[in-house]
DNA sequence: CATTTAAAATGAGCTTCACTCATTATACGG
DNA sequence: CCGTATAATGAGTGAAGCTCATTTTAAATG
């Protein structure tokens, strides 16, 4: 079928490729792995059952292949969703919006990361490249002075990934769409905000707000008394 | 086999149907979901193929099986974990250092756990179950004025259990152990704490330290004032 | 204790895929 | 136009999940 010539058989060939990942994406996302069959993948990309073993060593390795292709296309759109001049809390916002919002679209996708993995083997090497947007969100925050030093960056990852990814799946259990709060709620504990809308544990010790207002009433009486005392 | 009589033959098939399951969590703890062989798990519980399939439909609900046991035994842990007496702070710190020291320990049966929801279906009722030992101590919290009334306990219940099973991860992908600086961390978070060890963005208000300080410093000067206004 | 009957257990065999490989088709240089 | 290397094909193979006719066991009955 190549009527184009050999110097773009690369581009071929990666055209081939990128159409099976198509009608795999489609056929996974659908029936879920064990329920997809492999010469229905082949079908929907119009090429025989043996093809697909051509590109990909068997069905988890194309599983790979799905997975792997999404969470790229997902670091390129974080990129690109994060402006680059923002406050570390604004791009930890950026982020966690855009994290939320394409987990929820393309939540069945996420999904089949979990069986691309298998048997605790390391993780996908795409899904690291991900994550480290945030990592250098975090460490331009400690750079510029916004973030304390000794923020432990990789424990907040997992704060923020992990009730991410546990706020999708609720809200896809209650079959509910993207849900801002989430992501304001997040940040507010994990970056600290004057008033949390998380709920804080009501401490015996009187409050930011309670030292100001005590402080100020003090300090007017201070005065008056400094007043008074010319005696 | 059964020389029991017959107000005991339920005795014996929860017995049969538990050695089942025991073999069964061996095999897809060690070989994972795809690699375990039912005709293996059979061998290993001493039965023949078939009679597997007459406590179990096929091999995704014997998995439903292993997962369901396991999530109702760490429900029992959990409630045995907490102390009814202790602070809401307190529970949640004893869960939290429970739930992780588990997850770890058994990360293979946590994982098969997303194995065992095919398809967006609902979830696991025994994961339902568990996690409402969560809601349980944040309640009693509220309650008790500990926490504010408005506390978003549904959100705050995925930070909770999503930050931990991604610390887990972490933690395992590290070959790391159980480190409790993940729930003291967590807690601070979640939860506030005079000096939260996670990083808090630096805000231009005074801390509340500082305020404490300015206070006593004001508060002893305005005592001074007093003693001397004798006058 | 012998007989009957219902329930439980068995494993050979069927079916369904994932995967292979001998064969065929295509692309392209000479 | 031919030769060769590369790509594509799909019938065939093996393995594993699952079924069901048959056998075994347990307990009730006389």
């Amino acid at each position: 079928m190549p009527a184009t010539p050999r110097h773009t058989s690369r581009a071929r060939v990666e055209a081939k490729e990128s159409s099976i990942l198509d009608a795999a994406e489609r056929i996974f996302a659908q029936a879920g792995f064990d329920g997809a069959k492999v010469s229905e993948i082949a079908r929907a990309a119009s090429v025989a059952e043996g093809t697909v073993y051509l590109y990909y060593k068997n069905k988890q390795d194309l599983l790979a292949g799905v997975v792997g292709r999404f969470w790229t296309q997902l670091t390129l759109g974080a990129e690109a969703a994060i402006e680059p001049d923002a406050t570390t809390r604004e791009q930890l916002e950026q982020l966690g919006r855009y994290h939320l919002n394409s987990i929820l679209e393309q939540f069945e996708v996420v999904s089949l990361t979990y069986r691309a993995r298998p048997q605790q083997e390391q993780d996908l090497d795409q899904v690291r490249e991900y994550v480290r947007v945030f990592d250098r969100i975090m460490q331009r925050g400690v750079d510029r002075g916004e973030l304390p030093k000794d923020s432990p960056i990789g424990q907040l990852r997992d704060v923020f990934f992990g009730t991410l990814e546990f706020s999708a799946r609720t809200l896809k259990l209650r079959n509910r769409s993207y849900d801002h709060s989430v992501v304001t709620n997040l940040l507010s504990i994990m970056v600290g905000s004057t008033e949390g809308a998380a709920g804080r544990l009501k401490s015996k010790e009187p409050s930011n707000q309670d030292l100001m207002n005590t402080l100020k009433s003090i300090q007017k009486q201070l005065k008056t008394l400094g007043d008074e005392s010319g005696c």
